[in-house]
DNA sequence: ATCGTCTATCGCCGATAGACGATGAATACC
DNA sequence: GGTATTCATCGTCTATCGGCGATAGACGAT
């Protein structure tokens, strides 16, 4: 039989350049994306550039702390890089990972709206 | 001030054809695939085609119940179709709805990672 | 040294997710 | 009619999410 499903265009099938990840991985970013509030985030970030949590409680209408935990949540899914500069941290959204994570999902997209090519 | 956000590629800002999506029905269908169990069974429903219930217990292995519950999911979510056939239930999937996730993280990543243009 | 600021983390809470088994309804088959 | 099959739903259990306030640690400024 042929094992072959969409699911493994998460995985690479040498369609593109590099882009793969697992089917746990691509979950887990997709978790972090899935939040509004976190697709806020993000989008405040690729506008203002790097910047730290205070600058982001200013922008969403949320507690510090409910604001750095949903931060922790992008930086533990990669899609935001982290440093702490002195007093204060420094959040930086990862290009890289999320056009990844666009890459990904539109490769599985792709895989599974057209089924019939899975036997090429 | 200029209030032009990556977050509003997603309620497409006549980027692209008719792909528009609120952050929250965004957010909404992100989290419906955000599941390494329901990134399979929308793979193995796209492999299979039309199929029942019981097809996909028979890919995955979780209970039927639980099976049951990651379709309602998928159906609320509007990336697969349902149809009551007799004894039983047809699940489809709905390419354009897939489709049209990928489109909008991909124009959402686009406008993140090129956000000097927001000002054009 | 002390004060103010910024941040991460803790504890708490209600709500939800995700798994399961059991049950009942609807249908197909004999 | 009676039985088997298929499925959705219910209830239960546990874990996690998502919000908050409070607090402690790190740092800069005075």
């Amino acid at each position: 039989m042929n094992t072959s499903h969409p699911i493994d265009a998460c995985r690479g099938p040498a369609t593109a350049e590099h882009v793969a990840l697992s089917s746990g991985e691509l979950a887990a970013k997709l978790a972090a994306l899935a939040h509004p509030t976190r697709l806020e985030i993000v989008s405040r970030i690729a506008g203002l550039g790097p910047c730290c949590c205070k600058d982001v409680v200013a922008c969403v209408g949320f507690a510090q702390s409910t604001v750095s935990q949903h931060l922790k949540v992008l930086v533990d899914a990669g899609l935001l890089s982290f440093a702490n500069k002195g007093q204060r941290s420094c959040y930086e959204l990862n290009h890289e990972a999320l056009a990844e994570v666009a890459a990904v999902i539109t490769r599985f997209a792709e895989a599974c709206c057209v089924p019939q090519l899975k036997d090429q």
